[in-house]
DNA sequence: CACGTCGCG
DNA sequence: ACACGCGCGACGTGA
């Protein structure tokens, strides 16, 4: 019954191992490790679809010592112990594979190769064609005609299976698969604890088997054995020989218990399987089942359509309560597609009909002076979806929006996903789903269950109720999710920090995106242009100086043509081939005129792209650009700019900066630039105490002129330009969490020569030692960071075996409180200059944030109280051992404001 | 969709 | 002996 039938086998630990120093460390966001689950079942999937078998089995070992080796007291010899990591990952894939009703098999006194081995000829007695898949080349003793030994190894061209059948296996090594027993028996292996016989390696022990094909008659013949070492220790050590050989032998009558009617790989699909794989955050994988979204019937049943209008304002009378979710749904367009809100226990999607259907204003009006707190996830991206549908239901929904914030104020609002990002920091996003399982403790369906590739505005149509009942989820979530999430805040004593500083944040930043910034586009069409005729100059140059055209903005082909065609040196670097970075092609500029060219052009067409070409893509009908600024995405807590990122107009080179000067303030007003005086550095004063560094800041030295008179011992008058600029650098790489690597490469020094440096500077301000030492040895401790305001952030790689890694986690708990404590500051400052703008009835306002500089847009008459107030509000933020000074510019563009 | 590169703080 | 500066987002290329 089973001829002809197709079997694959899993050596499990095996291809675990591979797949965990496979795959780069991943974790959940709960912290979990799962790169080496993820990997494991990529190697399964692949091969499912090159083998295609008709079954499917994996072994494991046994922790404890096994039959064949429990002679031997220090199980499994030299082999180095597994990271808890890797551990950790053991009962996870096999939890997983039970899960896809895939036969997990393990025995008690026998090892996987023992399994595989019984397994493998039993299905081949029965007719089948057998692949096992190991990264053990011990296996292939077990390859014959119509067992298959699959290899994968990792090249750096990407993972290749090797496969052999008994004939390739001759073919490779001259004996077959059975005397391959043999040759190990007398090699000897020290990874598995096979003695072997002393003297005989590698080389001899093939030579032997190959001639006498097993070692009794090595053995018999042994006067004749060369050479004389092997000669002597054959008989010498005889027993060991023997010993050896049963120890290499895998057994084919393990003890085990297996059916391949079990084994089909009809539905491994199943929903268990599925919530595993989403709880470990397994994207790619999730891919590969159908929908299998859960059915929470107990939650649902308390979800209603309301689709008539007569029926609305009845159900909005029942819905006040202190606590209400809601939630404005969208379709794939951003058009509205209704509304949904919760009181916790019922919950309620209203149709866009329905609404338009009733006086919806008059219903919100009802309301709208009531004290109630609105809980909604992502609270500014709702709105601005909101400020842009051209619907007048849209219109109405955020003029309820906009009312209830006037009325109730910051604090009748909550925003879960902001509540959830403060909790953890390292999360990509916070839709409904995660919100449920992470502070609910319950699995809902997303749409991407439901519908899979579907458009919301189709289904809308074909599906109603049930798409109505999903976005009830998205305002009881919002609402019931908030208890969990302040108890978290409230432990994590982060609660002022979402309170006082990032929920008020939220509407300050709502309100800058909506004012925007003026940018004329045909003055940077100008620019474009004149970039386009130096491209194209460039272009022809460089084309003349190689000898044929190419694709001068691909990497790739500029690699092979400097470091093959024209035999440039220094080449090599990156996995995918030569690299080209400025860095690399600096060093050659000097010998190289060319290289000044293809440099020129990078910057030229960089500036062209993605400033000339890409700003004027957003500008918006009033001729203004809005940007987003991102208030959840950052490990440390600061914002961040999108669509387009305003927050990195060029600056350092002229050429660049000139882009600053198509951006203007209104007519009648004037850009105030204000930026904060090394605000890292003072924060690292602060935090660290350093007396030296405080006492340099207070004196209002130039601190990196001070830093290297410490470094250099030299008198603060006499330092020289190149030590300010190395002090400098090493100011720099102190805050990014210093090595000694790091810094030479940046000052083009040696290794040495930085450490040097390094060390002067902590004898210099030996407080800051102290202080950075312990930040990464309270991280390692604890397994997070924090900043001056308490915004934490877990440091996950800081307890990892990987030095790499490991290091990486050091810096990160040497960096994130300092960059994260000036992000807390300057958004403490953003807060009280917008309050201040319209406490005082001022119609400047602030419009961009940029890490530590705000601009704001200044009414002319009113630019002196502007100017005091950044003073004061951005001076004050935070009352520091250092002084927080600012530098400040007015101007005509944004260019001259700087 | 990942990678290399490069703009900013 | 060898890993290597921190934090972002946008663009172009090429599989």
């Amino acid at each position: 019954m089973y001829e002809n039938k197709k079997l694959l086998l899993i050596d499990g630990h095996s291809i675990l191992n591979r797949a965990f120093y496979g795959v780069p460390d991943l974790t959940n966001g709960a912290g979990v490790h799962t790169n080496a689950v993820y990997g494991f079942l990529n190697i399964m999937f692949k091969l499912m679809e090159t083998e295609n078998p008709d079954y499917l089995m994996v072994a494991f070992d046994r922790s404890e010592p096994t039959f064949r080796h429990k002679k031997f007291s220090d199980y499994k010899g030299t082999r180095k112990p597994m990271l808890p990591e890797l551990k950790q990952q053991v009962p996870m894939i096999q939890q997983l594979l039970s899960a896809m009703t895939i036969p997990v098999l393990s025995k008690a006194g026998w090892e996987a190769d023992d399994i595989l081995g019984t397994i493998a000829f039993k299905a081949q007695n029965d007719g089948m064609k057998v692949t096992i898949v190991s990264g053990d080349r011990d296996l292939l003793q077990l390859c014959t005609d119509n067992i298959k030994i699959a290899l994968p190894r990792t090249k750096k061209t990407g993972t290749e299976v090797e496969h052999y059948f008994a004939k390739d296996f001759i073919e490779k090594t001259g004996v077959t698969p059975t005397e391959f027993i043999d040759v190990k028996a007398l090699m000897g292996d020290s990874s598995d604890n096979i003695p072997g016989v002393p003297g005989i390696g590698e080389k001899t022990a093939y030579a032997l088997i190959q001639k006498y094909h097993n070692i009794d008659a090595v053995h018999e013949d042994a006067e004749n054995v060369k050479p004389p070492r092997a000669s002597k220790n054959i008989v010498e050590f005889w027993e060991q020989a023997k010993e050896s050989k049963w120890l290499a032998t895998i057994s084919l009558e393990a003890d085990i218990e297996f059916n391949f009617n079990n084994a089909t790989l009809d539905d491994i699909y199943t929903e268990e399987a599925y919530l595993l794989c989403k709880e470990w955050e397994l994207k790619n994988i999730l891919s590969r089942f159908d929908a299998k979204g859960p059915n929470n019937e107990d939650v649902e049943k308390n979800f209603h359509i309301v689709s008539s209008g007569s029926e609305v304002s009845n159900v909005f009378e029942t819905l006040l309560n202190d606590q209400v979710g809601c939630s404005v749904s969208f379709d794939e367009k951003d058009n509205v597609l209704g509304f949904s809100f919760s009181n916790g226990d019922n919950s309620y999607f209203f149709t866009k009909e329905a609404m338009e259907e009733c006086l919806i204003q008059v219903e919100f009006q009802k309301v709208n002076h009531r004290n109630f707190k609105l809980y909604i996830t992502d609270i500014k991206s709702t709105f601005t979806k909101l400020n842009y549908t051209k619907s007048p239901l849209g219109k109405e929904l955020l003029d309820f929006f906009l009312t209830h914030r006037k009325i109730c104020g910051v604090d009748g609002f909550y925003d879960s996903a902001l509540a959830a990002y403060l909790i953890n920091p390292l999360i990509s996003s916070y839709p409904t789903e995660a919100l449920a399982k992470e502070y609910m403790g319950i699995l809902i369906p997303t749409f991407t269950d439901k519908f899979g590739k579907e458009k919301a505005s189709a289904v809308y149509v074909s599906s109603r109720e049930e798409l109505g009942k999903l976005f009830c989820y998205d305002s009881y979530v919002a609402c019931k999710s908030s208890d969990k999430l302040n108890e978290n805040l409230t432990e994590m004593e982060m609660m002022d920090l979402f309170l006082q500083l990032e929920m008020p944040l939220l509407f300050t930043l709502y309100d800058m995106e909506r004012e925007g910034i003026i940018c004329n586009r045909s003055e940077l069409e100008d620019y474009g242009k004149t970039l386009k005729e130096g491209i194209d100059k460039l272009e022809a140059s460089i084309y003349e100086a190689c000898g044929e055209e190419f694709n001068i903005n691909s990497p790739k082909q500029l690699g092979v043509i400097l470091f093959e065609k024209l035999g440039f040196e220094g080449g090599k670097k990156t996995k995918t081939g030569y690299s080209t970075a400025a860095d690399v092609l600096e060093k050659l500029a000097p010998k190289y005129p060319v290289i000044h060219d293809i440099l020129e052009y990078r910057t030229l067409s960089k500036l062209k792209s993605t400033y000339a070409d890409g700003l004027d893509k957003c500008i918006e009908d009033d001729g203004r650009i809005h940007t987003t600024f991102q208030q959840m995405v950052t490990a440390t807590g600061r914002l961040s700019s999108t669509e387009p990122n305003l927050q990195n107009i060029p600056m350092r080179l002229e050429l660049g900066k000139m882009i600053r000067k198509v951006f203007y303030p209104k007519e009648g007003f004037v850009f105030v630039d204000a930026d904060y005086s090394q605000i890292e550095l003072r924060v690292l004063a602060h935090m660290s105490g350093d007396e030296n560094l405080i006492q340099a800041y207070k004196e209002n030295k130039d601190i990196h002129r001070a830093t290297a008179s410490l470094v250099f011992h030299t008198p603060f008058e006499e330092v020289t330009e190149l030590q300010r600029s190395n002090a400098k650098a090493v100011n720099f790489g102190i805050v990014y969490g210093i090595s000694s690597f790091g810094l030479g490469q940046d000052l083009n020094i040696s290794r040495k020569d930085a450490q040097k440096y390094i060390d002067d500077y902590y004898r210099a301000y030996p407080k800051l030692k102290i202080f950075l030492d312990k930040l990464v040895a309270e991280a390692k401790d604890i397994g997070y960071c924090k900043t001056i305001k308490n915004r934490r952030r877990p440091v996950p790689e800081i307890s990892s075996g990987n030095f790499m890694q490991r290091g990486f986690g050091e810096r990160i708990a040497m960096n994130s409180p300092i960059q994260g404590s000036a992000a807390d500051i300057i958004k403490i400052a953003m807060l009280r200059v917008h309050d201040r703008l319209l406490e005082e009835n001022l119609e400047s306002r602030l419009i961009l944030q940029v890490h530590d500089e705000l601009l704001i847009e200044a009414k002319m008459d009113e630019l002196e109280k502007v100017h005091q107030i950044l003073e004061e509000e951005m001076h004050g933020a935070m009352d520091l051992l250092v002084p927080l000074e600012i530098d400040m510019h007015d101007g005509n563009t944004w260019y001259d404001a700087k």
